[in-house]
DNA sequence: TAATCCATTACCCGATTGTCTAATTTATTG
DNA sequence: CAATAAATTAGACAATCGGGTAATGGATTA
């Protein structure tokens, strides 16, 4: 067993958890609580009495879960957020949809940890999350990278990538491009564009030479993963 | 001083460090390198080189500076994205500019950290980016997640669309996603799985219609940009 | 035990896809 | 002016796709 070494500051970090299952909560009680350097002050199984616990304790870190009876976890956040305390907050769920994740960290979760995390884990997010630090968990970081707006790389980036070794696309490519990513069928894209499928096709045909792959799935995906789109 | 007790992977992890001052290099070399889980593999002092090394290496986790002589430490990391490993790249700078923070993280980074990071927390960063965590250093968390878009926090209902929309997919129904997501056909998908393309043709259909999707088309850009891959 | 879910296979059928060749028009550039 | 590139249209063809229905065996669950 390797241990972690980072310093951690010698005060404690008071937590509040607002999770409505009670067998969670006691938990998670009990997980942070076996660290020294943590201590849960609070606990609540709803958003209202959350909210009140939080004016009250002001606590370093909040757990919140998003899946709350009446008042969801999201809009707690939104009220804490308005509270102007220094508070970090932790969402903490058990699902990845896409919606939900951006929706929690754009409304000022700091993290974003699904329940099925290592209790001791659990501590060393808390810790991070206490000093700053903003930490996404695994199964979601990936889709919370994507949602981040790309950068237009011309002009931050030298012009080798770009113009060497990759066709460009035309702009009406693009446009094509645009709503092969979005799933819709030659026929259909033609109808958009107002040309004939047989445009379309032409279109497509070209866009998948110009990206070096085989069908439109790859385009699509390759499109995805670059930022094309 | 309190000791970190999350549990790591028995295996070490595999580092490989790209930055253009040696004074640094060894500073991140020996910081890591005191660490048994944690090994330095290699070590490049431009993006060219460091492009090379990690072809070569396919290391866990690459520290990436980014302002790098020559090619940049972000079109490096683009091109290094283009080389299909699940690498996880940490940006380590010094500057905190917005532009650079999302640049960097849009452009295949899983954490950012500026460079008067504690050494010992470079170690537990390495490690939790190496599973996937996306970190970010306190001074650039705000900035990250303000660039997250906003969403529309009326009408969002965790209630709803999470325990009756959604239904999982199976084991074997992710396997033929993956395949799905890299453009293979439904007889290529049945080749790799070992069964008949009518299996694979089924397994197609239950996940268009779980996923709530026209066309696999669509299934694989939701599968991208949701990280279900 | 009965019920349910999953994986598997099969057949049919209409729609769609990707590639090919070939032609016309418009713009831009040398 | 000539040449080049882009956008447009067309017909034809083999291959693939997606939907529908249906059957079987295995595993899990109620």
């Amino acid at each position: 067993m390797i241990q972690k070494t980072s310093e951690t500051k010698t005060k404690t970090i008071s937590v509040i958890i607002v999770e409505d299952f009670k067998l969670t909560r006691v938990g998670l009680r009990c997980a942070l609580n076996a660290n020294e350097d943590i201590n849960v002050v609070a606990e609540a199984e709803d958003a209202v009495e959350g909210l009140k616990l939080i004016e009250k304790h002001k606590p370093d870190v909040i757990l919140m879960d998003l899946g709350l009876p009446g008042m969801n976890g999201i809009e707690a956040m939104v009220k804490c957020k308005e509270m102007m305390f220094d508070s970090k907050i932790i969402a903490l769920t058990s699902h990845d949809r896409s919606e939900e994740v951006i929706a929690a960290l754009s409304s000022g979760a700091s993290a974003y940890c699904l329940k099925d995390i290592d209790p001791n884990k659990l501590a060393d997010v808390v810790r991070d999350v206490s000093t700053g630090v903003c930490w996404i968990d695994p199964m979601v970081a990936q889709m919370t990278l994507n949602a981040l707006p790309k950068i237009d790389n011309i002009g931050f980036l030298p012009n080798k990538s770009n113009t060497e070794g990759r066709v460009p696309l035309t702009e009406r490519e693009f446009e094509v491009l645009k709503h092969l990513v979005s799933g819709k069928s030659n026929t259909e894209i033609a109808k958009e564009l107002i040309v004939s499928v047989h445009t379309a096709k032409a279109h497509v045909c070209s866009i998948l030479q110009k990206m070096c792959v085989n069908d439109r799935v790859q385009a699509a995906v390759k499109a995805v993963k670059e930022g094309m789109v």
